[in-house]
RNA sequence: GCGGGCGUGGUGGAAUGGUAGACACAAGGGACUUAAAAUCCCUCGGCGAUAGCUGUGCGGGUUCGAGUCCCGCCGCCCGCACCA
């Protein structure tokens, strides 16, 4: 029997029938014991799983099963993020319907998946495609509507020609799109709008709270939410026959810096602009060529400041008879502010490249500390730190928040046009979300354009507005446009001839509340909010750091207007966020610069070196970088090959040993043999002691000190791997792990007595129970092996005895000026003048004194000592 | 440019201000074997024969004591980026 070797690949198949015939991970929602939900990013569903699904999904279910043995009542779902544009592409290429390739990919990596082992609830899958659920979503969108939290409005858009669709700003990436790559540009069009921007100001004062989310991905909220205090401040304009505009607001975030003000500059796409430029062609070129650059943010980066003076002039708000010209800049954002600006050459960079350049006067007004006034002049780098305002008039020798508050009120008490001259405002960077995407496969937005009503509502009783099955896909564009009858419907209201709303929904909707769904997954309604209010927020979220921004914050608002609209009772729906690291790969190049796959390569090594060559051809392989897994480097290891090799539980524990989680994991043959190696050992371990346990079935002298150590080391390690877990710091529960299975194998190697032997029949067991979480098919053969009734994974964790964790002995490092010097074994919790005496009296301590006395003794209680002689 | 993070052996990484390098991988040596695989044992930051000295990117500081805290550099990574 220990002779033999574990065999994952009929072990593993035979505890997932087992688990799955006895519904192992069934949730129950009316079930009484503390709920506890842990959820993973649901994949959207390509065809086949890869490594960082592994990862990620190891991770989750270490969580789930770690709290289900705790007692708790865990839901752990999963589903498919099934809308988007692959299953379109994929249609075209393959002549199939895009429905068809995605639920045969579902399929296929549901089967992945479920190789894996995970303790998942499957009966609460969910497809977004399906119309049970997309029709959800449509009456959430339409409760939205009647709750002022959608708008249709015109917007310059960002456009993917590629893909032919819009993008969200948060979709755009370095002026590409995230999906396509290809470089955004920007049209008019009308489009659908969640109001997100509504909740800018408390979608950031909530992320104070998420005390359990990385701070990292607050940050990156933060500053996209891109909160910032001003003061709007509306300029006179000197009489012109151009305009019979009387003033100009901008928006200013340094009015302290007023009396430095040398122009005024508007966007190109500021209303006054355009007014202007339609009398003057060189302006409507200088229009036309700022949008020419427009696009692009490297452009953008790169572009000259560039102005154009209009001829118009402002009077300086508190320079009497002072006037200021109207630039228009390239470099000034409409969709910011009021899309003008008061230009201060001598505080803000881009305004002193202008000013520079158009020979426009620069006046400091903020001295920096320590400088000298009659002396500090700008030179081509603006001043923008601390300081003291001067050649400000009234502002003088105020600092700059207090200078700020003074024009402040200096502003808010005069009046321009009728109105106050000067407002207090808070901007933010955050724009509406824009949810209309130009695609035939997502989710329909349910309303009908009439001619004579106007944008009408699908009634709720005609939900869900369905897709097409009959649709092609021969023309470029949206094929829901394109479908011959699809659109053409009677007006709800007046039942004239009108036209459907042929705009999906961006697919970030539908991962924006599918956590909420999978609470009560067969609802006739959204959610049932008593259910989903006692789910909710999920516990523990577990996904990737490139959805820091999009999905997050998505997920964040949809929750709010959820609660808006009656369906969850609060706003936040994540608790616990963790981001897990990638998983990376050496690369392989071929002499022909090719990449090539791990698989068609082997690695030799002489000692240290290593060089790799091809398999078939012998021919010589280059060994690049370690990289992210992708496709295009060819650097993947496909996990239904390390499943069919090393089995799915070596492939999990491979993923959550060495490496932090947060951070990059390297995948290495070594290092997944290395845990292949170890599963054997677990294996053969407990079998040993199983056999030496019926041999000697005598027990337990509880004063046997072997026997105690060994009790002392399982318990230590099951305290140790519990709080690991649950800081989600699993390479170091790995560790413990590996350090009990060490100390374990050496008793049974020590000729063990029966009462080594019964503390050694308890140590493994416990052992098998720290490593289910992790190897769980593993630990049911181990469990089984071991006698015990049942499955390891109904049982409950191991409970600590807090007597284990006690030693009565500690061994004290004695410091010699703060350099280790020797060690001493006292009873623990030892009078620091007994500590003293005894330490005082070994003669490394006086050799090192020279029999004269020490300055000073340090002694921290069961820590450390240290003399200072 | 702004914001955030990181820098520890050959490698991945441990280390509430308290014995730096846990645990693992790689490497080297040995045992078992006809041989191999598997397994087991030993060594493994550097210098040094030992004692010892030295060592956490670099330079300072605080402290009885610093990988950890503070200041200043250097390097790498990530995010944002004409946001007034």
């Amino acid at each position: 029997m220990s002779g033999e070797r574990y065999n994952p690949r009929e072990s593993e198949p035979k505890w997932q029938k087992v688990w799955d015939e006895k519904q192992s991970f069934l949730t129950a929602n009316d079930d009484p014991r503390d709920p506890y939900y842990v959820l993973e990013m649901f994949p959207y569903p390509s065809g086949r799983i890869h490594m960082g699904h592994v990862r990620n999904y190891a991770m989750g279910d270490v969580v789930a099963r770690y709290h289900r043995a705790k007692g708790k009542n865990v839901l752990h779902p999963m589903g498919w993020d099934a809308f988007g544009l692959p299953a379109e592409n994929a249609a075209i290429e393959r002549k199939t319907h895009p429905g068809t390739w995605t639920y045969a990919n579902i399929e296929a990596m549901k089967k992945q998946l479920k190789s894996m082992g995970l303790s998942i609830d499957w009966s609460r899958e969910i497809a977004t495609c399906s119309p049970d659920y997309y029709r959800h979503q449509q009456t959430m969108f339409l409760n939205m509507l009647e709750k002022g939290l959608v708008t249709r409005k015109s917007s310059k858009v960002n456009w993917d020609p590629v893909d032919m669709t819009v993008l969200a700003n948060e979709q755009v990436i370095d002026g590409k799109g995230w999906r396509s790559g290809a470089p955004v540009e920007q049209r008019e069009l009308v489009q659908w709008f969640f109001k997100i921007s509504d909740f800018a100001e408390d979608l950031l004062a909530a992320l104070d709270g998420l005390t359990e989310w990385p701070e990292k991905v607050r940050t990156m909220q933060r500053n996209w939410i891109g909160k910032s205090e001003g003061l709007r401040l509306l300029f006179e304009m000197v009489r012109s026959d151009k305009t019979n505009a009387t003033s100009i607001e901008v928006f200013t975030t340094r009015p302290d810096t007023i009396f430095g003000a040398s122009f005024i500059g508007l966007s190109p796409d500021h209303p006054l602009t355009t007014q202007l430029a339609a009398d003057n062609a060189d302006l409507a070129a200088f229009v036309a060529e700022c949008h020419r650059h427009g696009t692009s943010t490297e452009t953008l980066e790169k572009a000259e400041k560039q102005g154009f003076d209009t001829g118009l002039r402002v009077k300086h708000p508190v320079i009497e008879g002072e006037t200021l010209p109207v630039y228009v800049a390239n470099f000034i954002l409409m969709d910011y502010g009021t899309g003008a600006i008061f230009g201060c050459p001598a505080h803000d960079q881009r305004d002193l490249d202008l000013a520079r350049k158009y020979g426009l006067s620069v006046t400091p007004v903020v001295l920096p500390p320590d400088a000298d006034p009659a002396t500090f002049s700008i030179d081509n780098e603006a001043y923008t730190d601390a300081g003291t305002i001067f050649n400000s008039d009234f502002l003088n020798g105020l600092s700059i928040d207090d200078a700020k508050k003074a024009i402040a009120e200096h502003f808010g008490a005069r009046q321009v046009d009728g109105k106050p001259q000067g407002k207090v405002e808070v901007n933010y960077r955050l724009r509406d979300w824009g949810i209309s995407r130009q695609r035939y496969w997502g989710c329909p937005i349910p309303v009908v354009h009439c001619e004579v009503c106007g944008t009408v509502p699908v009634p709720k009783k005609d939900l869900p507005v369905v897709l097409p099955d009959d649709v092609s896909f021969d023309k470029p564009g949206n094929a829901l446009d394109h479908h011959p009858t699809w659109k053409h419907v009677n007006c709800p209201q007046c039942g004239a001839a009108a036209r459907r709303e042929t705009d999906t929904m961006d697919t970030f909707v539908d991962s924006s509340w599918y956590f909420a769904r999978f609470t009560a997954p067969n609802a006739d309604t959204p959610t049932i909010p008593e259910i989903a209010n006692r789910w909710l927020p999920v516990d523990q979220y577990i996904g990737g750091i490139e959805h820091a921004i999009l999905h997050l914050l998505y997920s964040r608002f949809f929750t709010r207007a959820m609660k808006e609209t009656g369906h969850v009772g609060l706003d936040e729906p994540f608790k616990g966020m963790f981001t897990q690291g990638m998983v990376t790969h050496e690369t392989y190049k071929a002499e022909t610069g090719e990449w090539v796959n791990p698989t068609e390569i082997v690695i030799d090594s002489e000692g240290e070196k290593r060089s790799a060559r091809h398999i078939q051809t012998g021919a010589p392989i280059t060994i690049g970088s370690v990289e992210k897994m992708s496709k295009s480097k060819k650097n993947v290891v496909d996990p239904d090959e390390i499943v069919a090799t090393y089995g799915a539980d070596t492939a999990r524990w491979f993923m959550l040993s060495d490496s932090p989680p947060e951070r990059d994991v390297q995948w290495t043959e070594a290092g997944v043999e290395g845990a292949s190696r170890f599963q054997q050992r677990v294996w053969r371990l407990v079998n040993d002691v199983v056999a030496l346990a019926e041999q000697s079935p005598d027990t337990v002298a509880s004063d046997d000190k072997n026997a105690l150590d060994i009790r002392k080391a399982v318990h230590r390690a099951i305290a140790g791997v519990s709080q690991d877990i649950e800081g989600l710091r699993f390479n170091r529960a790995v560790a413990q792990i590996y350090e009990l299975t060490n100390v374990l194998a050496k008793a049974r190697d020590g000729k063990p007595t029966g009462a080594v032997i019964a503390a050694l029949r308890e140590g493994v067991q416990s052992l098998i129970q720290l490593i289910n979480p992790m190897m769980p098919h593993l630990a049911e053969s181990c469990w089984e092996v071991l006698g015990n009734e049942g499955l390891v994974s109904d049982a409950l964790w191991p409970e600590v005895d807090p007597a284990m964790l006690v030693d009565d002995e500690v061994t004290l490092p004695i410091q010699i000026n703060g350099r280790r010097r020797g060690e001493i074994t006292l009873a623990k919790g030892m009078a620091a003048a007994d500590v003293e005496s005894q330490v005082m009296a070994l003669d490394l301590v006086q050799k090192a004194l020279e029999g004269k006395e020490p300055k000073k003794v340090v002694i921290v209680q069961d820590r450390i000592v240290n003399i200072v002689a």
